[in-house]
DNA sequence: AATAAAAGTTAGATTATTCTAATAAAAAAG
DNA sequence: CTTTTTTATTAGAATAATCTAACTTTTATT
């Protein structure tokens, strides 16, 4: 589904302050994208039908996996073009933003990588700052690909309030670690943690959560 | 003042057909933008009100001076663009022009000085097109700048369709060679042509009409 | 806890770009 | 010179992005 340019700014602004673990509420990004908070709502209200959203007052707002994949290949692109202005142009000061900022809206995926590729392939932008790769490099599997006795790191949550509030209870949150105990014909998991803690969750849940696969390797060195 | 991406599309559609000479109307508009047609009456109607356009059913739309200066530059982008994707980057092909319809939009006449330095300032691009200069070259002048005594050629007359119709009359028109034959203290001019034709213009109208000035060397050459 | 301040939300308006449907005018064909 | 076809135009609606004004809810301060 191809954005507009304002609802990619949103997502970029969204995606910026998630990143520095700030509650995202209308405010913030009000001020940020120097427009009015009723301004914000309709923009959020857009983005939550669209699924790259969740939102609510007490939580803020969270981008889901789709989201959070636009957002951050649009900063990819940011970066890229900056980078590509100051090596190859030469230039250098407040030009890299600004026409960064315009150009990360139009350039396709397909001629960014090919800049990407002219520039072999950094990984700062001239600020120093991580030029982050398309896809995020351990988080590609869901709960409901693993297989009996893997061991993972939950990396999101895709739930609705109520059902997050049951994984939270059990202790099943972000960041938390578990092992697969067993899979049942329908596709339901059943998951053990390290304190012991014990959980059920559907098959339809399981594929929309995330995980970081504990590979043989990371489980020796801990 | 900043044109929008539309607005922009309608001036270049406009100055691409009025440089084949043909007539430049609605339908052909519509056409080649792929939209309806009333679209292209409401966006007549703007660029009307702006002076970027002088618009009637029987004569066709015009670019008025900046109209044409504007849809020059966006040519003169998109251009300069491709030029850049092929030289630097090495692409070739249908990605050339569909890269540049939506960078030309974008980068700002500042970057686009960089890049046609960066080029070795280009005079065509891949597909062998002339890239144009900013400014068209021999039409500095109006004819309120000109002194007794001085030829030029008409280039082109910004006046109501009821004074182009006076115009007319007197064999005035576009492409036209004629001669200041005095410039009283009011600053209206008096003028004669080659065909003993005579024809007298307020200041006003001396100013809305620009002019290639004929140089010593040009009527040596004639 | 009562009040003040801040943040969130709803309602309604505006601008830009587009559409469809209906009508008017001009050009072409008979 | 009437009829048909093409072109132009008006009217009215839809979507995206924004605003202001008014109201509600939450958070902070006394």
């Amino acid at each position: 589904m191809k954005l507009t340019v304002a609802q990619e700014d949103y997502l970029k602004a969204i995606w910026k302050q998630g990143h520095n673990r700030r509650k995202v509420n209308i405010k913030r990004i009000a001020d940020e994208l120097q427009v009015a908070s009723p301004t914000v709502i309709s923009m959020f209200n857009f983005l939550s039908r669209a699924e790259l959203l969740q939102y609510n007052k007490t939580d803020g707002a969270r981008l889901t996996e789709r989201g959070e994949h636009m957002a951050r290949k649009l900063i990819r692109k940011h970066r890229l073009i900056e980078t590509f202005l100051e090596d190859v142009l030469g230039l250098s000061g407040p030009i890299l933003h600004r026409e960064a900022e315009k150009l990360e809206h139009v350039i396709s995926d397909q001629l960014m990588d090919h800049i990407d590729a002219h520039l072999g392939f950094p990984r700062t932008d001239p600020h120093g700052e991580e030029i982050p790769a398309l896809h995020h490099p351990l988080t590609k599997y869901t709960l409901a690909e693993l297989e009996n006795g893997q061991r993972f790191e939950v990396y999101r949550i895709e739930l609705s309030s109520g059902e997050k509030k049951y994984c939270k209870k059990y202790g099943f949150k972000e960041g938390s670690h578990w092992n697969l105990s067993e899979k049942d014909p329908t596709g339901s998991v059943f998951l053990l943690s390290d304190g012991s803690h014990y959980l059920a969750l559907s098959a339809g849940q399981a594929e929309r959560i995330r995980v970081i696969l504990q590979t043989r390797s990371e489980m020796d060195r801990a």
